[in-house]
DNA sequence: ATCTTTTGCGTGCACGTGCACATTTACACT
DNA sequence: AGTGTAAATGTGCACGTGCACGCAAAAGAT
């Protein structure tokens, strides 16, 4: 009973001075090895690297930051957005992450391109790659565009990760994002949890499906998955809505239900759940369990007014703050992260559990 | 299209000298300002205040850290703890913390005690009144000894925080923890939405009743309330179990389940769900919902393993992580938090989503 | 053998602050 | 006016590092 214990950080840590003292030489001498500047011998550099090991050495980051007058530049490439939109949050979340390593000297280029345009995605390449930053972090919208941008910033050396989605087999530094195909499964879940479905109503967007990349597939077919697993017979119904027209929206469900009034049952891949709020809110006839994706400030509202039951998410934020100050530290510092690919655990948001989001 | 901004926050902040300059005044002068060192005459004090504020002074960490030989000390007050229990989850949360602090100069102290002891309670806060602190991070186990505690802090002037809860009223710099009321009522929604009980079973651990703290008697009313709101015709039958008894733990349920089989609902308003898995395992005819609260491995082992359908819970150690990351900084830099007490998001745990948890 | 270039290494200053100590000023009392 | 004392202010060094510069020795050129 009544035991102690201790953790002590302030444990006088050993110097550039141990480490030169150590070996003979001068602290240049040491600090030339550290930052491979070369004008050094091969073997002092060896004994160098020995006494850092021996020592534990670590450069004493704040006199690091004090001293050095360098700032580094790291260019974020995200869509344009409107107020309320998936990409305002990421885009919020970079900010975060750019306060939070505040000790650095940091600048943060943001670089913002038409979702519907590959030429303003390369025209906003070209100015990077012009800028020379000292990292870029990027996502997935356009395909073949990323990887061939991705070849290049390879090729000059500078390094990029990737949020929100990533291309396996290029060579990011680092990656957060959700994972999508869980995501399906955990929404098909949520969704038929309740009382198990005979039908029920797949939302899709219009332009989805000449949208080139589909950014959600792998999350429907998570969700498709699950749901042809555990309700073999369940028959999905599919509409297409135009998420720039309010009245088609309306219009679609309400013939869609005059149809089919047994369906109870309504999900939406996309980010967009929301679009069907008004729907919902001028048709509160029947009880129905509505399940969407992400914590966006429509979708959060629409679960507070209680039309959604239930909406699987992360913090979106979180993708891009952990995004940015992972890769900044690991950039700057010159290391590798502890982990690479970085999935955030899906949070299940309800009425109930949403106040301190 | 292809818009562009920018984050810059390596532009140059004002220095101590040039706050200096503004008042002709050394930086002696000014340094004495800021750390109320006195040895200052009023007129000067209020010029430099006025010098700060212009030129938007304020202090570099870096150098600050740099030249600052001081290491402050932290005492964390928490139980003794097996491994898997709640505290051990905490005790991590704290070690984290500490890392993260690791640019400052900072010794944590842990001071265990006995939960059953007051007395062992009394002697760890007599420990770290004489190791005179900088800080105390304490939690709520037993009421009067604490509040007694408190005041006493408060007299010496040594500032404390609280972790997983509180006593309101206490002069706490900051708090971090989980609504109590809240969490009982999501868990009985996630007990209940699956399909309506008539009956169901609600599992006590026997010390419960004379711990004078019952520290979850907040947890069990917000359970109580939705229930009785929402099922008022619901049976809640109750059911004592010792945890340091395994035998009479099973036979308790084994005779509660043959005397009431038509009892589907399941759930411990404490951390110890994992308690019941063993006679969830071997019983395994009748699939139940059972529902739990907190993220400790045991618990977490029982819901990968199907028994449990849903935990309650947020990360245990975030708690303990940002009250002692937040409370430290608070205290090195003489601020108040921009929150004081800060409710951690409620997680929803299935095993579709426990994966990156 | 002398001069030039390259290689390897040491030194000094700067970064912005904390803090101990030195110095000046103000003021009261003889 | 002179002395003593306390209050107010200024100064110097240290913290650990980055980086430009300089210098010596070795290597190469003539």
């Amino acid at each position: 009973m009544a035991k102690t214990d201790k953790i002590n950080n302030s444990t006088t840590q050993a110097t550039i001075f141990d480490v030169a003292r150590l070996c003979n030489v001068s602290r240049g001498t040491v600090d030339r090895v550290i930052h491979n500047r070369g004008r050094v011998s091969q073997e002092t550099v060896e004994k160098v690297k020995r006494a850092i090991e021996i020592l534990g050495y670590s450069p004493n980051l704040n006199a690091s930051i004090l001293a050095s007058k360098k700032t580094y530049t790291f260019a974020c490439l995200i869509p344009e957005f409107e107020h309320g939109e998936y990409w305002e949050k990421i885009h919020e979340g970079f900010i975060a992450g750019a306060n939070s390593l505040y000790n650095y000297n940091i600048e943060v280029d943001f670089h913002f391109y038409d979702q519907t345009s590959p030429e303003s995605y390369l025209t906003c390449c070209n100015k990077i790659l012009d800028s020379k930053p000292h990292g870029v972090i990027m996502n997935t919208v356009f395909r073949e565009e990323t990887i061939h941008f991705a070849s290049q910033l390879d090729e000059v050396g500078i390094p990029f990760a990737f949020v929100d989605d990533k291309f396996d087999g290029l060579n990011y530094t680092v990656y957060y994002g959700m994972d999508p195909y869980k995501s399906g499964r955990l929404g098909a879940f949520l969704l038929t949890n309740h009382f198990n479905p005979d039908q029920l109503l797949l939302v899709r967007l219009i332009r989805d499906t000449n949208h080139k990349a589909d950014p959600n597939a792998k999350r429907r077919q998570g969700f498709l998955d699950y749901i042809n697993l555990k309700f073999p017979q369940c028959k999905i119904h599919t509409v297409f809505i135009n998420p720039a027209d309010h009245q088609q929206i309306y219009v679609t469900l309400k013939d869609f239900f005059q149809e089919h009034p047994e369906v109870k049952h309504l999900i939406m891949i996309n980010s967009r759940i929301f679009l069907i709020d008004e729907y919902l809110r001028e048709n509160p006839d029947t009880k129905r369990i509505v399940v969407g994706f992400d914590d966006i400030e429509p979708n959060l509202a629409s679960l507070r007014s209680g039309h959604i039951e239930f909406l699987v998410t992360r913090h979106i934020s979180s993708q891009s703050q952990l995004a940015l100050s992972t890769f900044a530290e690991c950039v700057i510092r010159g290391v590798k992260p502890q982990k690479r690919d970085n999935y955030l655990h899906m949070d299940i948001l309800h009425r109930l559990n949403m106040d301190d989001y």
